[in-house]
Formats: structure tokens, C-alpha cells, sequence
DNA sequence: AATCTATATGCAATTATGTGCATAGTGGTT
DNA sequence: AACCACTATGCACATAATTGCATATAGATT
């Protein structure tokens, strides 16, 4: 029965999950979800502002939040969304289910893929800013780190969260080295 | 002109530039590109066939790639598709364009995120079934590379699929060891 | 005085992706 | 003899994501 709810909700929807997981944290206005999946969740779900508003939306109709609006006098009045107990269930479930493998779409690999049909120097270019953005990810990531989980008596749910910005920064600090080496691997076909 | 004829074309479609680049190589019929997409190209630029047949239709329709039919019997008639100059320059003028962040999306690491309302045991066994694509991944990998890219003479086309493959090889290896990392920290937590 | 940033919400239109289905013969396995 | 995998193409529908826009005010900077 559970399994039927569970598709009469539909199917592959990780976003859904992804807002509700932030909501059993503490309530949020969607303003304050939009930010956080500009950073932490963010990490490992991208979402813009639009799709949070949406999904909200959405998960509002179904039960799965509650909301309610705060007045505010001079900007749009915040509107704060509850988890409910359904919504809670729908998590539980959806960690049930296997994970799908990440959909991989890049293309600076593409473009080295495409060596022959590529200007070059261009490329080189792109290399340097793409290892520019991981190495700033990767700092992004230490000074999270070291601000919220460098304590010793760490939450369960905490430590979770550590586990993923580990791993997070072990992918972005190889990514740094990796594309170190394709750049040198390029120049040497320059010459 | 060119930049104007290339926002006629439609802004941000690098799956057809992908396509496009598979043809530079030699002239295809969709199965052929589909396969390709599972493999090869595949690696840094996920599609299905559905995708490939969709996109070939609107390459066709913008003069991108000429197609014409080979009669078959018993099966459907092969239809072999060829990369026009249009096509050609559409590569070009892609290759100069900067490169998108490829978009992160990983559920398994949102569960980590969420570890406090995820059943752990079950969770275990999706990292261990992770591990096991990954392997399987880097093991695919490692085969391709030495089947194809162990040669000395590389002509510069394969050089720019090595490192690609370079790339993907480092980056799955170190998935795999994270990976291991991970299972690690979530079983002193059960403890 | 004008511009920029942050707060706060959301619609409309387009593009991209995924799921299920349909067709149809050949050759190999159980 | 029945079933499955491979070859080969593609439609229809549904869901997801991106882009551009729209509104509105406070406070800080130039």
C-alpha cells in the first residue's frame, strides 16, 4: 500500500526529496531553500530558484508541507513550508529505493573527446578556468569543513553531512589534479 | 554572422554537437551513434537512442547532416547520416563557446546528507552497489585504453580521446577509493 | 541621484530528458 | 517450439530544467 502511494506520488522526482530532507532540519521559506541549495545540498543537488518555488508548490498540493505566510511589511511576505508527517513518510520510503547512477554531461570532456575539431588554444583556455572553479569549490568546501564539522562530538545527522563534504572534497581535490594532468597532456601534443 | 546564425541554431544543445562530433569521424546511421552513446562518447556525454534519433531529425532539418537511406532486407533500411560544412562549422563555433559546470545530481550523496532520515543498513548496500559500478566502470575503462589508446603513434584525434579517458580512468578510480572511505565512516557511526 | 545588492515570490515559454510503446526479421539458446 | 537478444527505426506522452521576465522595497555604495 505504501508502494502504491509512493507511485501515485510519482516516480523519479529527487528534487521533491531533496527540499523535503531540507525541511526536516527546520521549516524554510522557499527563499531560504533556494539558498541553501545554492550551497550545501547544493553540492550534491543543483537546483535554481524557480524549481524550488515550483516543487514547493507542488509538494504543497500533495500534502507533504504545510504553509503558512508571515506578514512583513516593505518585501513580499515570507511564506514558511512544515514537513508533514505524509511528507516525512515519502522520505523514508525514497530512501528505500536504489539510487540512480549521476548522469554524466560534460562538455569540456566532450570537447577533448573532440581534440580534432577544437581550436586548441581555446580549449587550453577552458581547461585553466574549469581548474580554476574546481579549486575554488574545493576551498568553498575546507572552509565549510572547518566552520561546522571540525568538533569532536558530532550529531548523527551531522556526521552524515561530513561524510558527504569528505567525500565531495576528495572528487573536487582530484578533479584539481586530474585536470592539472590533461593540461599538461595537451601541451605536450602542441608541440 | 556566424555568431547570428549560431543563436538561429539554438543556444545551448550540446547533445547535437556531440552527434556532430561523432560524424566528424566517420558518417553513421543511428543505431551506429546510439551504440557510440553507449559506449565511447558516452563516457562524458549520456544519451539514449530516443535522444539520438530525435536530435538526428532536427540536425536534418537545419542541414547539419545529409541522410540518405540504404536498402535492407528482413530489418529496416539503415539510414546513414553525414556531417555537412554547416554541420562543420556549427562544431567550430561550439568549440570556442566557454564550457558549462556539468551539473551535479547525486542522490546517493543526498541521502548521506540526509543520513538522519535514511534507513542506514539499506543505505549501506547502495554505497556497496555504487562501489561495484564504479569498478565496473574503471574496469571498462582500463580495457578500452589498452585495446585502443597503448599504441605509440597516436594521431592527435586519439591523443584528445586518451585524455578524456585519462580523465575519466583518475576520476573513477578515486570514486572508487572515496567510496571506500565512505562506507567506512558510516560503520564507525552504526557502531 | 543613481545604481547595486539583498530580500521575497512566482509565471510563461521553451528546451531537454525519460518512459513506454510499436514494428519486424534473423539467429542462437533452453 | 518458445523465448530472448540483436539489428533498426521512431512516435507519443510525461516529467524536468532553463531562460527570461515581473513585482516591490530597504539599505548601502558610488
Amino acid at each position: 500500500m505504501h508502494i502504491i502511494a509512493y507511485r501515485f506520488f510519482g516516480e523519479i522526482m529527487a528534487l521533491a526529496e531533496a527540499i523535503l530532507v531540507c525541511l526536516t532540519d527546520r521549516p524554510m521559506s522557499g527563499y531560504d531553500l533556494a539558498k541553501t541549495f545554492d550551497a550545501s545540498i547544493g553540492f550534491f543537488w543543483r537546483a535554481s530558484h524557480q524549481q524550488v518555488y515550483r516543487e514547493l508548490a507542488r509538494l504543497r498540493d500533495k500534502g507533504l508541507v504545510e504553509s503558512r505566510e508571515i506578514e512583513q511589511s516593505g518585501r513580499p511576505n515570507r511564506i514558511i513550508h512544515t514537513i508533514t508527517g505524509a511528507g516525512e513518510d515519502v522520505v523514508h520510503l525514497w530512501s528505500l529505493k536504489p539510487c540512480r547512477m549521476p548522469s554524466v554531461k560534460d562538455e569540456l570532456l566532450v570537447k577533448l573527446y573532440a581534440l580534432d575539431n577544437v581550436d586548441i588554444p581555446v580549449l587550453h583556455e577552458q581547461l585553466d578556468i574549469r581548474l580554476d572553479q574546481h579549486r575554488a569549490k574545493l576551498a568553498a568546501y575546507h572552509r565549510i569543513k572547518e566552520k561546522f564539522y571540525d568538533g569532536q562530538n558530532l550529531t548523527r545527522a551531522q556526521k552524515g553531512k561530513l561524510i558527504a563534504l569528505t567525500m565531495g572534497i576528495s572528487n573536487e581535490s582530484q578533479m584539481v589534479k586530474t585536470l592539472g594532468k590533461a593540461i599538461t597532456m595537451l601541451g605536450e601534443i602542441d608541440e
